[in-house]
DNA sequence: CCCTTGACTATCT
DNA sequence: GAGATAGCCAAGG
């Protein structure tokens, strides 16, 4: 039996996820300050393999760069996917920008320790 | 082991 | 605003 998701995980450090998965709805972080966050001060191409090879889930597409703009190019696949999901949570897209959402003050707690 | 790539960024022209 | 450049570090060929 091959368990889906168990053997890439090792290769990521599973906090990249756990932030991601944590970003509230509706708000964006960009690849930067997860990395940053991650322990990745200086290394934001850590995050993205990351975001195609989740295991579950996540809100990957509340990642966008850090001059809130989509990472992906407009018109392909991944970009109006990206586009609709986030529109769907209250998050304006212009083209290919991102309106900026200013985070909360309490934002770090909550990355590292989530309502539930 | 060397070389290329990458859902990135900051900085300079 | 758009193009070029360097830095960053890991994965894959």
């Amino acid at each position: 039996m091959r368990k889906p998701s168990t053997d890439f995980q090792k290769r990521f450090d599973p906090k990249i996820w756990e932030i991601v998965k944590n970003i509230p709805a509706g708000q964006v972080m960009s690849y930067g300050m997860i990395a940053e966050r991650a322990g990745y001060p200086n290394y934001p191409r850590m995050v993205s393999p990351a975001m195609g090879r989740s295991p579950d889930k996540l809100p990957w597409y509340r990642v966008v760069r850090s001059n809130h703009t989509l990472a992906f190019e407009e018109g392909t696949k991944d970009y109006e996917r990206q586009a609709g999901l986030l529109r769907k949570e209250g998050v304006k897209v212009k083209g290919r920008k991102v309106i900026p959402v200013p985070l909360p003050d309490d934002l770090d707690a909550l990355l590292w320790a989530p309502p539930k």
